[in-house]
DNA sequence: TCTGGGGTCCTCCCGCAA
DNA sequence: TCTGTTGCGGGAGGACCC
């Protein structure tokens, strides 16, 4: 039988951000960004008790818990916390599966001989999380991958849950359906529509029925509603694509500054593309308008590249394809995707600006690695307004 | 009440080729 | 030559996750 831990932090950025502000300690707190447009990103569990939640609109939640501190978001810490989180894991076990930051699946199966129980070693992490980190951590143990999340989510803030096989469905079927993996607002009311609201209902309608509803989620929502999951752990994952978007501290309606955006937003993509050594054979432009409409647009290019000039290029031409805006614009992204390694076909540009547009990027590269943040930027960019969060992006 | 930014995966549609 | 079928890839959009 399978031993598989899932290790989920407690609110993660909230607990990193306290480590330096102890002050806080046990006050109402939010991470996110405290402009007007932005969501909460992290919340502490005082400030959940008053309907504070993560993805929430920062005017709300403020409205919701108005003595709380808001905290703007340090990224690159969140970063350096998470590989010393993963280190501890992978110090358990080789076979770690990272989820996010600050959550993974643990296969523990294997060190059991050398560590003790699987809840020895969910006790083990905790406490070398708390000691070493300074940080919380909840924990569910089950034979499945689903099975544990459900129960270290049961498990929060700050517990441990064992789920034994022969426990699993009677643990399951006490939980609503948005508990499962996979039932956010859209399929949740699809089910309430079939009077469905738990998993024990769930699993009591044919799965058939679920089929004919909701197609290939139908069958895989009602084999977790039986605690059927026999997905294995994931040690490696390839990165499918890099994007960035940005949602503009006020609607826009002129095209230049949605260019200029575009133009900021492709050398984003474009350094990142090169850090992984990977180049992009289509690239996606997304546009969100004033009232939420959201759409995207994309083009296969001749060949992959990873040129900032050749991306903003791209995006700004599939812009112009698309006519006149037909209202303001919230928000630009621009997602580079198909990757594939760089350099593993030959780059012919048509265009001979292309080739000067690939040695000054090499060039900022180069810069850049020897340099502060921030120390270059293309001379097209000095003058913008910089919405997005450029200081987050580690650049 | 007014909705970020980073992703993945799935479905549907369409055009093309065999 | 015409028609229907099937498979595939590209593109668009939606749902979901953290």
């Amino acid at each position: 039988m399978r031993a598989i831990l899932h290790v989920d932090m407690d609110a993660f950025f909230v607990s990193v951000e306290l480590l330096t502000r102890p002050e806080l300690v046990g006050q109402e707190v939010i991470v996110g960004h405290p402009g007007d447009r932005s969501v909460v990103l992290s919340a502490s569990y005082e400030c959940r008790a008053r309907g504070v939640k993560s993805a929430m609109p920062m005017s709300q939640a403020v409205r919701l818990a108005p003595r709380a501190t808001v905290i703007g978001p340090t990224h690159g810490l969140y970063s350096k916390y998470s590989e010393r989180i993963m280190g501890i894991f992978h110090e358990v076990t080789p076979l770690v599966e990272q989820l996010s930051v600050d959550e993974a699946f643990l296969d523990v199966t294997g060190s059991m001989r050398r560590l003790g129980s699987p809840k020895s070693i969910g006790e083990l992490i905790r406490l070398r999380l708390r000691s070493e980190l300074g940080l919380p951590a909840s924990v569910g143990i089950a034979s499945s991958k689903f099975v544990a999340k459900v129960a270290s989510t049961a498990a929060k803030p700050d517990g441990m849950l064992v789920i034994r096989p022969e426990k699993t469905l009677q643990f399951l079927h006490t939980l609503p359906v948005k508990a499962l993996w996979g039932v956010g607002a859209k399929t949740a009311e699809v089910l309430r529509e079939m009077g469905i609201s738990t998993v024990a209902q769930l699993a009591q309608t044919p799965e058939n029925t679920l089929k004919k509803r909701l197609g290939a989620t139908g069958t895989h929502l009602y084999d977790l509603a039986w605690g059927r999951d026999v997905r294995e752990i994931e040690t490696e994952r390839e990165e499918k694509s890099i994007g960035a978007e940005s949602t503009f501290a006020v609607d826009v309606q002129d095209d230049e500054t949605v260019k200029l955006e575009i133009l900021r937003l492709a050398h984003r993509v474009a350094t990142r593309l090169r850090q992984s050594g990977k180049e992009a054979s289509t690239i996606a432009l997304k546009l969100r308008y004033e009232d939420f409409s959201t759409l995207s647009r994309s083009r296969t290019l001749g060949t992959p590249d990873n040129a900032a000039g050749v991306l903003a290029a791209t995006a700004e031409g599939l812009l112009e394809k698309l006519g006149p805006r037909p209202m303001a614009v919230r928000l630009v992204g621009i997602r580079a995707e198909k990757l594939r390694d760089a350099g593993t076909g030959m780059q012919l540009s048509i265009d001979p600006r292309e080739d000067n547009w690939r040695q000054a990027e090499a060039a900022m590269d180069l810069i850049r690695s020897k340099f502060p943040a921030g120390a270059l930027r293309p001379a097209s960019l000095l003058d913008t307004g910089a919405h997005g969060q450029a200081e987050d992006s580690g650049e």
